[in-house]
DNA sequence: TATTTTTACTAACAAATGTTAGTTAATATC
DNA sequence: GATATTAACTAACATTTGTTAGTAAAAATA
């Protein structure tokens, strides 16, 4: 069934309706809009979607369990504290740049989840970012790292990688992997000269 | 009219209205959302303002307005390179912490701006982006800053101080002046020890 | 005090929303 | 080839949307 490499038509319509979202908003987003683009009426789509809040909650937990699993894996791995966080850096870029409509998604219209899962999301975050700020805890106390304040440098970090999307078209005098070393010198070794 | 500290209806509704949108979204809120939070029905807003297009504009283009003359006073001022970034992260933050809400439409729902608004918001922005990154290609000539590509210094620096809003509470462990202090910090000088 | 302006209300509108029902053609299974 | 399932369609639904019309009370102005 999903052997061959074309695409269900359910999953032609996340990514149709990924790549909506993310242009206007899930309020902003009719499912008339999404039919239109994926190239059927809105309500043949019931067909292989259950709802549209289904499809919210499946590209933002998508995303999220790629996060969480790829955080459990560099924490596992032997590296220095910097090279962690280089590591962490490289796979937000690399994410955004492979999926870039649904990590716009997870970032923006994560909120309009119904209630009921916006819990389990906002917990998944928390547990990302606990994770994260704890390897910026541990390259401080290893002496690796400054004294900063490791909650503003957590935030300092995962801003400047999660909104990438806004502004990085690829291929436009700079690619992805030049992306990546620029960031991680600006934010490892910081503007100013010493 | 004006005169006296009492804010205006529409001041209230505009106030209201950025509370509502940053929450929900511009499509999520709906004109009676606004209205059930001012204390009037919907048809009575429009007693005070012209149509939900028209909130939108005022509180987009009031805080891209604010951004653009203190860029333009900062550029001005005899100071150092360094010190100028220093001061533009500092009104970055300071009118986030007293605007927060508005500074939240203006960076998430600008693009439901009508067409015919939506060039000039996007000019005003390219503008103060051009601006900004030319303070930085000007600090790297001097000599001041190291070599970074000023596009991604840039981007980051706005990135880490335009989503503040979605992590930052003031008064819980950290306040407004010891943010920015950690912020700039953690920009200006990087995580990692040299 | 008389009159004009402001501001609130209720009622209603046309359009758009997510979704269901019922149906029919195409595809897979026996 | 007969039968069952999948996937598309049209039509319609109840809500919700932004907004206008008409009206009455309150406030400002003369």
């Amino acid at each position: 069934m999903t052997k061959n490499g074309k695409p269900t038509k359910r999953q032609i319509i996340l990514e149709e309706a990924a790549k909506l979202f993310k242009d206007k908003g899930y309020g902003g987003t009719s499912m008339r809009d999404i039919a239109g683009q994926v190239g059927m009426e809105a309500a043949s789509m019931y067909n292989h979607i259950k709802s549209k809040d289904e499809i919210l909650d499946n590209i933002c937990f998508r995303i999220s369990d790629v996060y969480i699993s790829h955080l459990q894996e560099i924490e596992q791995q032997p590296l220095s504290f910097g090279e962690k966080i280089r590591a962490l850096i490289r796979m937000h870029i690399q994410l955004m740049v492979e999926d870039g409509p649904a990590v716009s998604v997870a970032n923006h219209d994560w909120k309009y989840l119904p209630a009921a899962r916006l819990n389990d999301f906002t917990e998944a975050r928390r547990r990302y970012e606990k994770g994260f700020a704890a390897l910026i805890a541990a390259g401080i106390a290893a002496g690796e790292f400054q004294p900063v304040n490791s909650t503003v440098a957590l935030f300092t970090i995962l801003s400047s990688v999660r909104w990438i999307e806004l502004w990085f078209k690829p291929g436009r005098s700079l690619s992805a992997e030049e992306l990546e070393e620029h960031i991680i010198t600006m934010l490892l070794n910081g503007l100013e000269k010493k």
